[in-house]
DNA sequence: ATCAATCTGTTGGAATTCCAACAAAAGGAG
DNA sequence: CTCCTTTTGTTGGAATTCCAACAGATTGAT
């Protein structure tokens, strides 16, 4: 157990609860481990979850299967990080989504129920929790909001613009760093990254803006 | 106050709280109203907030203006909704949206802390209240992911698959209705409502669907 | 039943994206 | 430095979308 409180230190679920209370906190939320090998499924898609889980080795990948079988991978879950929190926090009948160990993995669940409840011993420690979970979700949604601005837009140009602005006014200016690489860009607002590319360079030759590596200025019409 | 506690009944938020508790959880929760002019900003755009709103009467809109000053709305919140809640419960440092009222409003604020903080009075209500926000959050969450998943797609042919084949696979079978009547769906799915519409016909044509109305019916391969 | 408004499907041309392939530039390891 | 890999920019043709305009179908009101 030792080995998994070093990495729970550093889950933003367990923010600013030190390890004592951390184990404490634990045995009071019912925490349990399991191991699962790799290629396991640990959510089934269909099943109804009241509990989330926390990677605390390994690796977990959660993907959605449509009608016809085609595969898409919606996230992949690194050790510190949570999953199906939405899923049984939003008291979603059926999970649209399965989960599977990409390596052998060790998972700590929790009841979603717990999170809410506070402890029977009323330690202090579960209002910090109840915030943290609700921080989790509520930066998440933000993030996912601001996301499908961007992406709403019709042409690479505007999707740009939009995201790039954004950028520009949470800097505070023109100029201003952003924490994605060309392909990882053009991941992000599903568009392809030559043609990407291409608009980069008729925007930089219009005057819009100017470029080098991942640091770009606005300037203003 | 009357009048507000009608609408509250009926609020998400306060989903499972009867009449009589509901008004001892609002004062222990410090809930205060306050009235807006029709044109009036609730939230400006950069400032930090650590309470929500939910509207009681009239109706707001939640807007958010680029670099270059272009304005796009991303809610109309009406009697009975929150808003501002994932960015107080996120602790996001400076809004990046603006609330306006567009129309004569009565807005309830609770502070986001007093939420997560059990009440002196213990009031048995207050862990009913967490739940719900942390499922209105997490629902919010789950419909975002679920429509990014749909608009990531390329052309609106796969668009419309992956939204057509996730219905038909949430009601369990190859028939099922949408809630939206063409022009939402294309709004939904960010495309073109007359391309949409053509590439509907041509699925038809193709064999892959059949549609009357709202109603859908996939068929395999 | 009639009329008006809304919803839906169709079409053609202009604009844009995607895709594949390639070239130039940058970075790292030895 | 050289070699190899990764990243970024460029280009042309095929495919797709957007846009505007129009016509038929449906709906609702009187």
């Amino acid at each position: 157990m030792e080995k998994n409180f070093e990495i729970l230190k550093f889950t933003p679920l367990f923010r600013e609860i030190e390890g004592a209370e951390l184990e404490a906190l634990l045995s009071c939320l019912g925490a349990k481990v399991a191991i699962y090998k790799k290629g396991e499924t640990v959510f089934f898609c269909g099943e109804h979850i009241e509990r989330f889980g926390i990677v605390l080795s390994g690796q977990v990948q959660v993907f959605q299967d449509d009608y016809y079988g085609n595969r898409s991978i919606l996230a992949h879950i690194d050790p510190g990080n949570l999953f199906g929190e939405s899923f049984a926090n939003g008291e979603i009948k059926t999970l649209p989504v399965s989960v599977i160990a990409t390596a052998e993995s060790e998972i700590l669940f929790i009841e979603c129920y717990k999170i809410a409840s506070p402890c029977s011993k009323a330690c202090v420690f579960h209002r910090r929790l109840i915030q943290n979970m609700l921080r989790i979700v509520s930066m998440k949604n933000v993030a996912l909001t601001q996301k499908l601005e961007f992406t709403s837009k019709r042409t690479t140009k505007e999707k740009l613009l939009s995201y790039l602005s954004f950028q520009a006014q949470k800097a505070g200016g023109g100029s201003f760093s952003i924490p994605f690489n060309r392909q990882e860009l053009a991941d992000y607002l599903f568009v392809d990254r030559s043609a990407m590319s291409a608009e980069l360079s008729k925007l930089r030759d219009d005057g819009v803006l100017k470029f080098d590596k991942n640091r770009f200025e606005l300037l203003h019409s």
